[in-house]
DNA sequence: GCGGCGATGTATCGCCGCGATACATCGCCC
DNA sequence: GGGCGATGTATCGCGGCGATACATCGCCGC
């Protein structure tokens, strides 16, 4: 999660660690901080791995930053050939299958980065897992409502209200996706049916 | 928090590993599972803090014989006194500053078993929380903007709306609780009930 | 000039919880 | 009479968090 998220913010331009969470705040700040507990050693794992590499002396490419003359031990990541393939793999890919998994917001964060038939399967597969929550909720709360203190009750029906809600707002979202995907009035007959309702 | 959890389903009556994870997840079910992997290592660290202790009513005296090749009994937990002053304690207790940290979920599915000035504290610091949180991502959010892209604004602004519902559903929560709160010796004329369940 | 202090910057440690996995027993239905 | 799903206990590796430890930089007051 967090290497995917390093991984597209990279593929704009090299960063160092601090700068690195500075931008993952400002782009995924509500619902994830990531602190330098994970970031250090998770840059480091990927360079083990081979999609980072450092970017070290020569480079003045980092934007809007004051005048910031890199002498000092700063380590300025950048995408390898191969880090690019797998920002592409890791953004491709449908996410875990968990309904806790928040992956789905870098995912959606990164959505520029991707072809709109991606976007549309990733954002259905998240509406899946939640609308499978839901119903799991539901059931549950159904079958023991009853034995439910007050404060439990509120909790349950408050976190399923939110589960309803992020259904809508993805739901919405779908349709945009697909409004906007429209074939522009090619006047090429429609041959292909494009898969799931 | 587990611990917390823990700690508050037994307080009603013990339970046994499998039985205590049904229970979480049908009364905090809508924010968090807690696998089996975090569910017995804690069961074990409770105990060996002396909060719980088995609850094993009859044939323990039979360890002579190496025969038992199988056959692991339930293994059921009971709240000690200690456990109990904990429970308390750890429900008094405000819960950590971390915006993430759902340990308020927790906390308030077992208000039932807490003071009403507790159960206002608690709420008005998840409130506060949040409060600061909103503001800090409303002032990222204008001051970044303009250079986020449509997805990544999209989901912020999800992500805002989302705290700013929960800011909501708590000062709701809050007035409830006041209102329902009988302050001391102010003799208020006014004894028309407001139909609350 | 100089001393403090907050922002910038890199890095590690211990803890917590998750998902996967392994293994064993029970009970019900075909 | 046997298979299979629910019940049940337990562990492992890993990803992420909060706290913490250090450095350096740049700006402020004095």
């Amino acid at each position: 999660m967090l290497e995917l998220a390093i991984l597209g913010l990279l593929h704009g331009s090299p960063l160092h660690g601090y700068e690195l969470r500075q931008r993952l705040k400002a782009t995924l700040g509500t619902f994830r901080a990531f602190s330098y507990g994970s970031l250090y050693p998770t840059l480091r794992r990927m360079k083990e791995a081979g999609w980072l590499c450092e970017d070290d002396g020569n480079a003045e490419v980092v934007a809007g930053a004051p005048a910031l003359t890199g002498r000092r031990g700063k380590v300025v990541y950048k995408l390898t050939a191969e880090g690019k393939e797998r920002f592409q793999e890791l953004l491709a890919e449908a996410g875990p299958t968990s309904w806790e998994d928040e992956t789905f917001g870098v995912h959606f964060a990164f959505f520029g980065q991707t072809d709109p038939e991606v976007r549309v399967r990733i954002l259905e597969g998240r509406r899946s897992r939640l609308e499978e929550r839901r119903e799991g909720v539901r059931t549950t709360l159904a079958r023991t409502r009853s034995r439910l203190d007050r404060y439990t009750l509120q909790l349950q029906e408050h976190g399923l209200e939110s589960v309803e809600r992020e259904v809508r707002w993805l739901t919405e979202l779908i349709e945009t996706e697909r409004r906007s995907t429209v074939p522009p009035a090619v006047p090429t007959p429609n041959p292909e049916e494009r898969g799931a309702p």
